[in-house]
DNA sequence: AAAATACATACCGCCAGTCGGTATCAAAAG
DNA sequence: CTTTTGATACCGACTGGCGGTATGTATTTT
């Protein structure tokens, strides 16, 4: 095989095709000679001389998946003409459409066979997506369109609650258990910083999201054939 | 090696070891060949006459985990002499002090390395423990205890803060941050539930919890040798 | 005595990771 | 402009260790 003029194009569909994979079958169900198949035109050799082992290209698929979230907080932060409520809110809307959220509930079966994804959701969602909320909660607060004694573990709580709680690709559900669980978060949500964020605008989307998993659009509409 | 008259005392064994080791050193990083040198007088045969895999054993393994917190529960269930909230506030205690968690708490170095008990926790949270916690809320309601409009929900969102968000194995904190976890915690469960449900007297175990997985007592008492 | 159980041991296939080698490039040297 | 040099991108045979199996043997049960 020819050398790559442009390696970083290497190791970024090293990075996609082992994304896809991992995704798919899990990170110890994948192994190497997968991902060299799946690329088609690339040897062990190469991929060992752009990663230094197997763990080392999850570490790189797992910052690629938290990258698209935290650019898209950090294009949050600099915005002068929001409230810290209206960013929030924002926040809570992007978590439901980003195309990290899409391709992986389209891509993975079941979370259950993938708990280093379901560890690194947790994991980053405490640590990188929280703080940059608690920004937000602080700033509602001083512009006084939020009101909590708390905002640090209100929005480490939050993210746990949006990211895992109501992710029906963790926890699987109906569509009307997924309305409940949206209803009662609003409910909490709204207690715990004063004022709704999440408005019914997300129901939509919420649904959406839930059909990528379990494919059905709602099993409480019986429709016989007609 | 002779014959044990007795195999279930040498499954116990082989479930109590690998248990052991999975904590210590992860479940993937964990070889057989590490069970049977740790059991001493078992060879490999053994193990897979007992058990079909290495998956097999964490079943049992997992298995093991849940059995106390289980019948914790199940003990409280049949108890005609409290209300639902009194078991309520009593499940919130004990789930602070079972040999369970001491065990786990003072082998499992950081649960990072150890996405299959995160995952594990989570899901028998949320399968095994939340089903009975509602129940506990449901009498609560019937009885006068406890006011809630979405018992099942509020059970789910209680057993993953406790179990995942409070845990200082899961999120590493100071006692400070734990303190201060905590009584947010208190708040929220309180305006889930219509009525305080954790008390003070938790946060003595909650400390002892806390020391055994970070070690110092206290990162705020600055305590210069005299 | 026969059957079933509780082990032991040698062995297999597969996997992550290694290592010596080759091909291609960029820049320095002629 | 050509040659040399050294670095980089990649190849593919190989290895050690892993999970798992097959077969044999001793002990218990029936």
């Amino acid at each position: 095989m020819a050398r790559n003029k442009y390696p970083e194009q290497t190791v970024k569909r090293i990075i996609d095709t082992a994304l896809q994979l991992f995704m798919e079958k899990g990170y110890e169900q994948t192994t190497i000679q997968d991902i060299i198949n799946a690329l088609g035109d690339l040897s062990k050799g190469a991929i060992y001389h752009h990663f230094k082992s197997k763990e080392d290209i999850m570490q790189a698929v797992s910052d690629e998946m938290d990258k698209d979230s935290t650019v898209r907080i950090a294009a949050l932060r600099n915005r002068k003409d929001l409230t810290g409520l209206q960013k929030m809110r924002q926040l809570a809307m992007d978590s439901m459409d980003s195309d990290t959220q899409a391709t992986l509930l389209s891509a993975v079966p079941n979370i259950l066979k993938n708990p280093r994804f379901l560890a690194e959701q947790i994991y980053s969602g405490d640590r990188v997506v929280a703080p940059l909320i608690e920004e937000f909660i602080r700033e509602g607060i001083v512009d006084g369109s939020i009101t909590t004694d708390h905002p640090k573990e209100a929005s480490q709580i939050l993210i746990l609650l949006l990211n895992i709680w109501l992710n029906p690709l963790v926890f699987s559900c109906t569509q009307e258990e997924l309305l409940a669980k949206f209803r009662y978060l609003q409910q909490i949500t709204t207690s715990m910083l004063g004022t709704p964020i999440l408005d019914d605008s997300i129901l939509e989307r919420l649904d959406k999201y839930r059909q990528l998993t379990c494919g059905s659009p709602a099993s409480s509409v019986p429709h016989p054939t007609k």
